[in-house]
DNA sequence: CCGCGAATTTAGACACTGTCTAACCCTCAC
DNA sequence: GTGAGGGTTAGACAGTGTCTAAATTCGCGG
């Protein structure tokens, strides 16, 4: 299993096609701009900021193709979602285990490494389920 | 501190009036039909299940109102905002420290009390910021 | 080269949640 | 009664995301 986060800021354009192939995503133009963006960042970036980036030189990527993609992109495993700002979703290219910070004055949102917390036992889960994964948000506010 | 988990189900509205006046809220009639509704089920309720749920037996409360209402619980620490559906907030009438269960098929939020999770070791918060409060939600989709 | 079906992209209409405004209502003190 | 202030309201508005139907592009066999 290939990860995601090998990638460096610099990753060609060829190797971010490589990359969403062994994803099973055919690189088409339109994602590969997109991947880029999100992968040369390595920032928490909403659908808005996205559209705004691969379209900042001139306009090539409709905000339904944005979407689109970005839906692919999650089912694939590329990338992860963070519902943690209530007007807008936040997606994360980093796919390894990890939790956020959330600076509620600021909405800044930073990353923890997932081995600087450590969860004790976890509860029983509810009869007939079973664990989709832990996401742990540390808001945090200025000092004082 | 007095807490709203000792808030019974069948509790009169003479006692939420107490509650809200308690908090600093000056108990109007729609204030304490909203609240009714919330400390009633105790659920995990958004914002336009609690509007018709208010005005299931007649129209008595706007829109407005209740978006105002919720806000001023939550300035007020009557209950709390969890951001965990994309497509809208839901409001927790329990206050105490707790985490949830979030079945990611059928959208159900389940609440882990906070004794059943144990963090070990916070990592070092973002210098110039101090913690306010942690959310641990676990994802669960149906076994098998 | 064609030609054709499938995949992809697109503009714009649409839905939904939540916010705002400006008028109105209600109570209470004077 | 009058005025002030808090509370409520309808409905317009804004932001985010979805959907549809048409257009474009792509892959590929002939
Ligand atoms: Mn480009
Ligand atoms: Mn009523
Ligand atoms: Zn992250
Ligand atoms: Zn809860």
């Amino acid at each position: 299993m290939e990860s995601s986060q090998t990638l460096k800021p610099g990753m060609a354009k060829e190797s971010i096609a490589d990359l969403l192939r062994r994803h099973e995503i055919n690189p088409t133009h339109q994602r590969v701009e997109i991947a880029q963006v999100l992968f040369e960042r390595c920032e928490h970036l909403s659908a808005d900021q996205i559209i705004s980036h691969v379209n900042a030189r001139f306009a090539e990527t409709s905000k339904a193709t944005v979407y689109n993609t970005l839906k692919l992109f999650l089912e694939k495993k590329l990338i992860r979602e963070l519902i943690i700002d209530p007007n807008k979703v936040v997606y994360d290219p980093n796919t390894t285990p990890h939790h956020h910070f959330y600076d509620v004055a600021t909405g800044r949102l930073t990353d923890i490494p997932a081995d600087n917390i450590r969860i004790g036992t976890l509860p029983a889960l509810p009869p007939g389920t079973v664990s989709d994964g832990v996401d742990i948000i540390i808001r945090t506010r200025p000092a004082a």
